[in-house]
DNA sequence: AGTTTTGATGAAGACTTAATGAAGATTCTT
DNA sequence: AAGAATCTTCATTAAGTCTTCATCAAAACT
């Protein structure tokens, strides 16, 4: 599932986009203040990002600045003011994707998110991976069998499955595991990915499957 | 070079935005009307369209299902109404990219259009640099291969392959490693960047990459 | 040339982070 | 409520990484 973070500090418009994102099966995060924002973009993993440019603590612009230094999901800036430098310096100078302006309809921003999303992932390549996903039957499968896997180990693996040759945070693969916030320790992902290399070892004890990323989290190669 | 096709059948408009794609070295295609554009369309190579909807012979929107049925390059639509309905079933239904409302400067569109065709091509190999970056991997890649690196080691290349050709001081390194002020030595650095040049040699032996700038600090060349 | 400053280098030790095995807590099932 | 499965925590061990330090080399300055 993508995930888009919104950073908005009008809380109506917020829940309104937030609403039907979700409706739509995207996973919506929403922020109304930019240090936070910045900090979750961090951690976490982001498809896309919704900024309106009037917040409260930092310019919209500024975080722009900041999230480009380290990434280059596409960003949609959402501004009350309908001034062409401000359009020119948030597109062409800050590196922003698509610039809307208020009033919008939700129905609007879900169409332009889409409209950006279509391009990040034209084709979700069907390779020869070893794995696969059975989603009916909640099971992954890997070299043509089906592993027996807990709730919390499919939830993980299929992700690592979907999403491969990148890396996942410990974090997000939390928040994978429940839906809603959870106090527990972070190292609970650790002990997961034990027992999910147990099980991938128990059929090809050769390959290592599994990555570690110091300091970060795991990933799957292919 | 690029190649734009601008369909829109005010020609003053139209001259004025080619003016400045082809000032910022695009070329530019124009035609008035959607028949002769599909028709170019079909025999050249096109990155991009700028697509007026209000057009004499055919529907911007039949157009663009026409083009949708082919290919998938990024379309701007350009309108004079605002109507959300239009909209939405321009970046939704058919798949348009970009929706821009007039009255628009022709600065305005070319951003509009260097946002989209970024997005393309997400790395800007400007030059062959024979550095990149895999951010999803939290790799760098040099000379076509995924660089093992540690964090700091990542954190520090990942900056310098970002702003090459240009002086790094050691303070401003350390700040790249850690979030928080942290009392450590400055010469810290010189040995990242020793074993950051160690890991580049083991791939290319005959060419120093990273540059000492005495009493100030480093810098990548390309 | 000699002195001083600055960077490179290699290696040791401190520190941080991850893997592991096992025990306790929780949830679900019967 | 008992039992099984699963999830989380904890302590320990192992591995990897960062920083420091001593020494050597190079450049800049007198």
């Amino acid at each position: 599932m993508q995930t888009i973070l919104i950073v908005e500090d009008d809380k109506t418009i917020a829940e309104s986009i937030c609403f039907i994102l979700e409706k739509d099966s995207f996973n919506c995060k929403w922020f109304d203040n930019g240090s936070d924002a910045i900090e979750f973009h961090k951690d976490n993993e982001v498809d896309l990002i919704l900024l309106d440019v009037g917040l409260p603590d930092m310019s919209g612009f500024d975080l722009l600045r900041k999230v480009r230094e380290k990434s280059n999901i596409p960003v949609i800036i959402i501004s009350a003011r309908d001034d062409e430098s401000d359009q020119v310096l948030g597109l062409e100078g800050l590196g922003a994707n698509a610039y809307v302006t208020k009033p919008l309809s939700p129905r609007l921003v879900v169409a332009h998110v889409r409209a950006q999303l279509r391009m990040v992932k034209p084709e979700v390549k069907s390779g020869d991976s070893k794995f696969s996903i059975n989603h009916a039957m909640q099971r992954v499968v890997f070299l043509n069998q089906e592993l027996t896997l807990t709730p919390a180990e499919y939830k993980i693996l299929s992700h690592l499955v979907k999403n491969p040759n990148r890396v996942h945070s410990r974090e997000y693969l939390m928040s994978i595991i429940w839906d809603r916030p959870h106090g527990s320790d972070i190292k609970t992902i650790n002990t997961h990915i034990k027992s999910i290399r147990k099980r991938l070892h128990e059929l090809d004890e050769d390959n290592e499957y599994i990555e570690t990323h110091r300091g970060i989290g795991y990933s799957l190669i292919e």
